[in-house]
DNA sequence: GTGGTCTAGACCACG
DNA sequence: GTGGTCTAGACCACC
């Protein structure tokens, strides 16, 4: 599994583990019905505690994202009709690109970035 | 100022503070030299603690958008060229389009929220 | 932890402390990956409150010295090149030198006196 | 006179006053007996208030660096036996060279800044 | 156990 | 008036 933690990162790591496998699924690097890796075993990949990588998954497990089998681990679930609220998906959105704004960039190069950024995700197909 | 704390928001309160008022400056609705509301007077407004608005204040102080002066207020400062590197301003950006992937949203759709946001942040001039 | 607070000293408590630690950083005495006490233990022992020491661990934190982690504690950090404008680093010193100078030490002294001080910080290796 | 307020430092301004002219005085830009301006004076140049300037004034009058005359002004005073405890001169210098090795200077190049700052200060003669 | 955040309220320092 | 600091104490989040 491709996914770094950064100690500098202020989220908790459970989070970053989370937000990582997000991305990971929305680039269809991570497909529908495929296993995710034990929870022993990604702790063990990225030196963190258990608790640490089952909350990850409890997280994405309670937003539909993946479908814990007892004895069997994770798959990802069907990607079908989630619901999260539009405002919700909008404000995270936003305050990245003030940020990107107030770092200077020009429109276009922002929009470069996005851009970058889509394709890299929607590459994989869904 | 036009702030509204979400209460569901897992985010602290006092970022949620800094990072609404990093969008009104580079929406350019609050311009180089404007003073902000003072310490006590917004927190009133918000109905928080004075040093959670003092927190925000002073994180928005240390990345260089606010200039505090003891017996006087805060004012927005310099927007030349702060300097982030690129990666940590990336991050962000991936994982809230990485949600809108996730939510099913179709590429122009995303686009053109992408679009609709850049521009209400832009149309403010800097 | 060898850190003592002065009371005449103007600077804030937080300060101090942050000071005092950056100093034994620098003279080897606390060395990379070597962890701190944690915040209400070094609280208890200097006999100020929680969150004086808790402002002090995020100041340094924010500096790059420290890495602290939610549920473990804080350690010491990345030795490698920070950059701080050469100017801001020459301030203080420069005013330093005022003060000697003006108490009206000969020159001798006064490099003597920095010279040990250098010395002793330097002795603990980096 | 040459003294620039910093308003990123977070010194407060009377200090970075205050502070500024003991280099000045030190370096013997400003000599024994010369007058200095007025309050108004200065406030005015440096744009600041009336206040901040008196109160730095009677700081430098406090440490015996400054004589103050109804009505003629300031003057700088003799020079002579000003005791401030040896222990207090030292807390700045170890602060500020601290900083400079965590800064990752080699003890060459910060006794050279030494010097060299030191040697301005001491060409002016006392 | 650890650190993080927040409150209420006090007092100080600055301009 | 402004912001800055500190306390006491609470509750939460993380590991």
């Amino acid at each position: 599994m491709l996914i770094r933690l950064d100690m500098n990162d202020r989220r908790p790591m459970y989070r970053q583990v989370a937000d990582e496998i997000k991305v990971l699924i929305a680039a269809g690097r991570l497909r529908e019905g495929e296993p995710l890796p034990s929870v022993r075993q990604l702790a063990g990949d990225l030196g963190v505690n258990l608790n640490t990588i089952a909350t990850a998954y409890r997280e994405l497990q309670d937003e539909g994202l993946l479908t814990v089998r007892h004895g069997s681990g994770a798959v990802v679930t069907s990607l079908t009709t989630r619901s999260t609220p539009r405002r919700e998906l909008k404000k995270p959105l936003r305050t990245a690109l003030a940020q990107l704004v107030l770092a200077g960039l020009p429109r276009a190069e922002i929009l470069g970035l996005v851009s970058e950024e889509l394709e890299d995700l929607l590459k994989g197909a869904r």
